[in-house]
DNA sequence: TTTATTTTGTTTATTATATAAACTAGTCTA
DNA sequence: TAGACTAGTTTATATAATAAACAAAATAAA
């Protein structure tokens, strides 16, 4: 409860799962929109949330275009929650 | 007011800016403890801090032995409240 | 119909950042 | 006066962030 969380401390990171974590489901392009980040970024940020298990990624087609849907993952639920309260604490919210 | 500050992004930075945030002052070995950073990690910081304006730092003696006392700038306070507020916003607290 | 442009990403090279190990300088103590 | 402790700084290395270059297909335009 005392420990930020490393992979939540990168602002790009942090708006993804936040996001995630109101939303159900967003794809790539809605991330990008979001974070302000440019392709690549985000596709490496995306890969590091999935590899830790925060996030679950799909990919398909959607109008023959290829789609990558992320979703927050119960890990990942987890993790973000734990650090909101160690923020909260920490900066007294 | 819808942008992360990148300096408060680092976890160390952000508990020197928050505590120096409340208490008037604070010395390196408090700040240690605080933050539970390494000397040279939280060195390299503070001066980070510094550079930016976030920080005045103080060095003078006490009791024989060096002693860096570091209080918030009106800069960093700004910057920080700035930071809080973006964060309240994108965590709905 | 073939060339250009757009969509939707990934890979990779570069730059920046964080971190701890090594170093500095002086103090206390036995 | 040798050894351990205090209070840091510098610097080498490891890690991370970022954007440029690349890819692969779809659509539009000429």
């Amino acid at each position: 409860m005392d420990k930020p969380d490393k992979l939540l401390s990168n602002p790009i990171r942090l708006v993804v799962v936040s996001s995630l974590h109101q939303v159900a489901s967003a794809d790539f392009t809605t991330l990008m929109e979001l974070t302000q980040a440019t392709k690549g970024n985000l596709s490496v940020q995306l890969k590091k949330l999935q590899e830790a298990g925060y996030i679950h990624i799909e990919k398909s087609f959607k109008d023959n275009y290829p789609n990558t849907r992320c979703e927050i993952s119960k890990t990942g639920k987890k993790a973000f929650e734990k650090h909101v309260a160690y923020l909260k604490k920490l900066l007294h919210l």
